[in-house]
DNA sequence: TCCAATGGTAGCGAGTCGATACTATAAGAC
DNA sequence: GTCTTATAGTATCGACTCGCTACCATTGGA
């Protein structure tokens, strides 16, 4: 009877109980987002300003969160090219080594123990919930450049793919990465 | 590629909406999760001890929590019966009544808008994982009370059902509710 | 009777986070 | 070209979380 509808208190305890974990390793749960964001994140996706998007917190939040990640040299502020207002925020070497022991990587081991099944069924589930969430709260999906209704796959000469929107071109590591201003392109548009 | 083991990222960000979502109707996630827990523990499960074990934060945190809750007439806390270091605390039909407009109903919202296979699936998995999380650290599961290995089905009397560990009668919304005793039954008892 | 275990509180310090006020740069209006 | 408005980011305040340590009261054995 209650069955059908416990997702809702086994995502909150799922949730508490990686807030928890990421008391870990000097850093709090916000500063683990964001650094973990940051090294996801695309060149036109490393501004405080799109940290604080992805986070859905207040700018003044991520201000703190950024100068107390640079105060232990885990990311470093750089002034962007072109517009002198942005930041770009860098991951340093020792940011990159932290992550690599990042409590959430016990979540990652437990879902890798599911069926194969299982895991496409949770993903697609939670996808959609999130998927959801953000529209409500009008959110940006924030997803992979690559599966981008702007990315322009090329096979030719040294820059082989392509932004269109932005106009620029995209490295095979670029594409890889989180863009803010990616749109989901395919039939399942909005 | 990636795509195999995204369900951390997934997971982490809805875990952080439902933690900025939270942030409303005057309470913090925290006391939001505290008033939820108490709603729904049976007579055995509404100490602040219960409390801290459900939550996985100290005992001085919950202490300040219930204080909070407390101070907006949320909860009351009275002695137990037996032993006098022990209380238990009431949600007040103030509680009761904030608890209808909980902001996490939207998840639930969005939740009942997948297809019942989804549904299911996305529960097994979320279970799957909990269990594992909480293994990993020692947990107790929480779960409902008739779902223990110590819940006694009786058809007769006052008193339909038994508590075989405790030793008391339980009422059927005894039996309805969370137990910090909760072991549970069949044969994936482990 | 002593002592360890248990249930709970109190206070500290680092951090979160909404809110507000602020500075600097950019870009369009006229 | 100046004005205005928008954008990027910082700084500060106050309420709260949460790990930590210290503490008090009660309980229940040795």
């Amino acid at each position: 009877m209650t069955a059908s509808d416990d997702t809702p208190v086994l995502l909150e305890r799922l949730s508490r109980i990686l807030q928890n974990e990421a008391h870990a390793g000097g850093l709090k749960p916000t500063q683990w987002e964001a650094l973990r964001y940051l090294a996801r994140a695309n060149r036109f996706s490393r501004s405080p300003s799109a940290v604080t998007a992805y986070l859905g917190v207040t700018k003044g939040t991520v201000s703190q969160t950024l100068n107390a990640l640079e105060r232990k040299g885990l990311v470093r502020k750089r002034a962007a090219p072109g517009d002198r207002r942005n930041l770009t925020v860098e991951v340093t070497r020792a940011g990159r080594e932290l992550l690599a022991r990042d409590p959430v990587e016990a979540v990652s081991a437990a879902a890798a123990r599911l069926s194969a099944a299982e895991r496409r069924a949770l993903s697609a589930a939670l996808e959609s919930l999130l998927a959801e969430a953000l529209r409500r709260r009008g959110g940006r999906p924030f997803g992979l450049c690559r599966s981008c209704r702007f990315f322009q796959r090329r096979a030719k000469d040294g820059a082989p793919h392509r932004c269109a929107l932005l106009e620029v071109p995209l490295s095979g590591e670029d594409s890889e990465q989180i863009c803010i201003e990616q749109e989901p392109a395919g039939p399942r548009g909005r």
